[in-house]
DNA sequence: GTCTGAGGTGAACGAGGCCTGAACAGCGCA
DNA sequence: TGCGCTGTTCAGGCCTCGTTCACCTCAGAC
């Protein structure tokens, strides 16, 4: 099995990221400043980093020089904010495998640490499919009982996650962090607008209601 | 598989090498001064070696002479800064293969490689097709529809790119990488301006637009 | 030197996606 | 049956993202 280092010191995000990353069955080790990164970092201990490009002590860029210098190959997915985007590319130079901005969706990270891992684990299948719902990651494309339809950014996310956890309940605050991020207000109705969407688009049948509970996928 | 072995000082190059060649599938090792590439290049692990000009302890053309006294016939692509560029004609009389000069696209490094590898692997055809459009890279032709269409350099990079991941959605970054090189700035908006272009050319349903995530070939 | 065309930049414009708030519908419980 | 709670749907505004255009630089041809 996979380890993450994760390296964050809002704890927030630094939460939402453990809590999401085990229950996809990774291990993580949490560290929250640039002192501690760079020293499990070097360790052969994990398979993947997760940097925060602002971290106390010793910035994410100092900890990836660090790291790089002493010819470590641990592939690192850096954190940033929008506000520093423009660090991005010295990371890159630095030898980061990946970025992403915050705030981001999880569904994203995760495809992003899955391709990362992707020597070390199982590979990303190119096709999800369940009931009658196939999604293409590669092209995006999304067909119903074989009838192309065409979504959103957010409607895709949504049904990717419903498509992922085939047959399970998700409750509306695993679909909101899953298909928008940690970053949400809980007393949002934006779930429901988007299953509403999604059904007119996909059909009447194809997500059904828990009531006080959440959403399901039909996986017949 | 065929194996790679890249020797290049400059992180960011090298780093932009190795993912890139990874992603296509070849397996690399990277060195970084004269001296490991020349123990590396006669080992006989390698398909073909690309050898940066401008290396630290020994240069690229020590290293190059040193390969073929020993009468290795493993092929070499060369890398050099403009400002050496009349080294060039020595390497050539060394044993050189081939040549490029930094700054590069990633596309035409791919295509040199394949060429370098052709007795190697699978070999590269003649003519690339996807949905309504045909490339000869012999001759750098382009039809749509059956019709003659003439391209710049750039807008020809940019759709080679597309066709290759035919049906794939691709992001800016990935475009930029393939279609311009290693020395972009992310916050350019060049592929857009470029899409716009080629739609003119090729007709508006060639190329869709995933909003929030990147361009697309149409396969149909 | 002048001209031409390719490559690249910055900004204005516009469409469309995202989200909110509120009205409406329907289910379950007393 | 009536009430309250949960879920659904719709209209509308904001704002991000993509498109396009005018303009600049640079290199090569003549």
């Amino acid at each position: 099995m996979a380890r993450i280092l994760i390296a964050e010191d809002d704890p927030r995000i630094a939460s939402f990221l453990v809590k999401g990353l085990a229950a996809n069955g990774w291990q993580t080790v949490h560290v929250t400043d640039g002192e501690q990164a760079e020293q499990y970092g070097a360790t052969d201990d994990f398979n993947l980093l997760i940097l925060d490009i602002g971290l106390p002590v010793r910035s994410g860029l100092e900890v990836l020089r660090a790291l790089r210098t002493r010819g470590r190959r641990l592939p690192v997915l850096i954190l940033t904010g929008r506000a520093r985007a423009h660090d991005v590319v010295d990371c890159l130079d630095a030898g980061a495998d990946d970025y992403m901005t915050k705030p981001f969706r999880f569904e994203e990270l995760l495809a992003r640490v899955r391709a990362r891992l992707r020597d070390v684990g199982s590979d990303e299948p190119r096709v999800l499919a369940a009931g009658p719902v196939r999604l293409d990651l590669w092209t995006r494309q999304v067909t119903v009982h074989g009838r192309d339809v065409t979504l959103t950014g957010r409607e895709y996310a949504l049904l990717e996650t419903l498509v992922r956890h085939a047959g399970r309940v998700l409750s509306r605050e695993q679909l909101l962090s899953h298909a928008w991020g940690y970053d949400f207000d809980p007393s949002t109705n934006l779930v429901n607008v988007y299953v509403s969407t999604l059904r007119k688009k996909l059909g009447e049948d194809v997500i059904e209601t828990l009531r006080g509970f959440g959403y399901r996928l039909r996986t017949t």
